[in-house]
DNA sequence: CGGCGCCTTGAACCAAGTCAAGCTCTGTGG
DNA sequence: CCACAGAGCTTGACTTGGTTCAAGGCGCCG
């Protein structure tokens, strides 16, 4: 379990190319560094779920160690998972008072839990408040614009534009994937086998290397690039 | 060209249902109300640029007649158009300082346009202001969520979404597409044949009706409601 | 060591793409 | 009023990228 100091010091990590909206240049990052808004340390395990679709959105979550997929169902079963969150990222927002998908947690994970009601009345005395949330907002729509370009790609290209993303996001060419084909695939909108074999073409052109199934490491970033799209 | 009466009366139409965020139950409508607030009518004739992406996003569209494609293209020329805006719709604020995606006039229209600084200058003095916009936000970030969802299923399934999404907006069973087979093909991620053999399947099957290229009558709704999940 | 979850690989299949031809409007000029 | 040119749409025949089905391998934990 976190110590209350340890929450008390965490800040949210914003990521750096943020397409500032119509916000102030003060990065989101400073957000819940006001001494009034304190979160509370949680634990999940491995493929708990912690909100449902329809759900109201009471919370938001910052993560301290783990990953978390967030999800739709269609009514046949088929899954789309929108968007993973690894550690220092924040989820739960995605705009309304309902959460518009699922989340659970890939593995076991630690986060820090801050009350929506907390945040609001904050916000009703400091716009700045609601400009920098309406700019998590925003960076959410980016990435879903982003996730919709890269649906309409070949399999290889989501493939590697895939990799490249998690290698910007953990600023390593060295990738530990904390989620399985499985997800993968349902993040693509593709199958496990053809993610599988798509990495064995990759690894075989020596493009990356795959040390163990769910460690990647990026070999030839220029010729990756040049692949994605 | 429009009247200036016109402009001031005019007031922005928004989605009934607006899974609307942490934002206050007025509905975004009353946003652009204010006497302070004037908008200039514009007239753009067929595929005519409104804007590009990476211009800066100055001005906020409100459309009076006509439609718009908002869209990107890949280096290798693949376009995606990631939305369509019709008669009474707002577009214009992908949520960054730049435009995300271009705009193009489909058809000759007409816009009443709003300079960005204005608003925000208000927004300054009205938390609510900005409120609203972020709720505007919020509702680009739950289309393109849909769009997502959309573009995983089968194209027979995002054909009849598509139709019957298009019947929701215009409020009727009869629609009138002001969209090319191309436009259609770019925004669902197929190709303008399997667009038309998709229309043709579903006229033969008796389930809607063609009578011109670009009208289409929804026959059948409870089984195109049961083809598009 | 054995069982189970996860991953890889192969072979057959199929939905959608590609290529190609022809049709149907619509507007324009003779 | 008709001819005809061009853009947009439809349809058919063929190809293909990715899925499906099936078998087997790897690694981890009890």
């Amino acid at each position: 379990m976190l110590t209350r100091n340890a929450t008390r010091t965490s800040q949210f990590q914003q990521p750096k190319s943020l397409p500032s909206p119509w916000l102030s240049p003060v990065g989101a990052h400073v957000l819940f560094s006001s001494p009034e808004l304190v979160g509370t340390p949680m634990s999940y395990g491995r493929n708990e779920e912690i909100y449902g679709e329809g759900e109201p959105a009471d919370y938001l979550y910052k993560i301290v160690r783990g990953a978390v997929r967030i999800y739709r169902v269609l009514d046949d079963g088929r899954r789309q998972i929108s968007a993973f969150y690894l550690s220092g990222d924040v989820f739960g927002m995605e705009g309304g008072e309902e959460h518009a998908c699922s989340a659970e947690a890939i593995g076991d994970i630690d986060v820090i839990v801050f009350k929506r009601s907390t945040l609001v009345a904050l916000a009703n005395r400091d716009g700045e408040i609601v400009r920098q949330m309406w700019g998590m907002t925003a960076w959410e729509l980016h990435r879903a614009q982003e996730h919709i370009l890269l649906l309409i790609k070949s399999a290889q290209e989501r493939v590697v534009s895939f990799l490249l993303e998690m290698s910007d996001r953990v600023e390593s060419n060295e990738i530990e994937l904390p989620m399985s084909r499985q997800d993968i695939a349902d993040h693509l909108g593709l199958t496990i086998e053809t993610i599988s074999r798509t990495f064995s073409q990759l690894e075989s052109g020596a493009l990356i290397g795959i040390p163990t199934s769910r460690r990647v490491v990026l070999r030839n970033r220029a010729a990756l690039d040049r692949l994605a799209a």
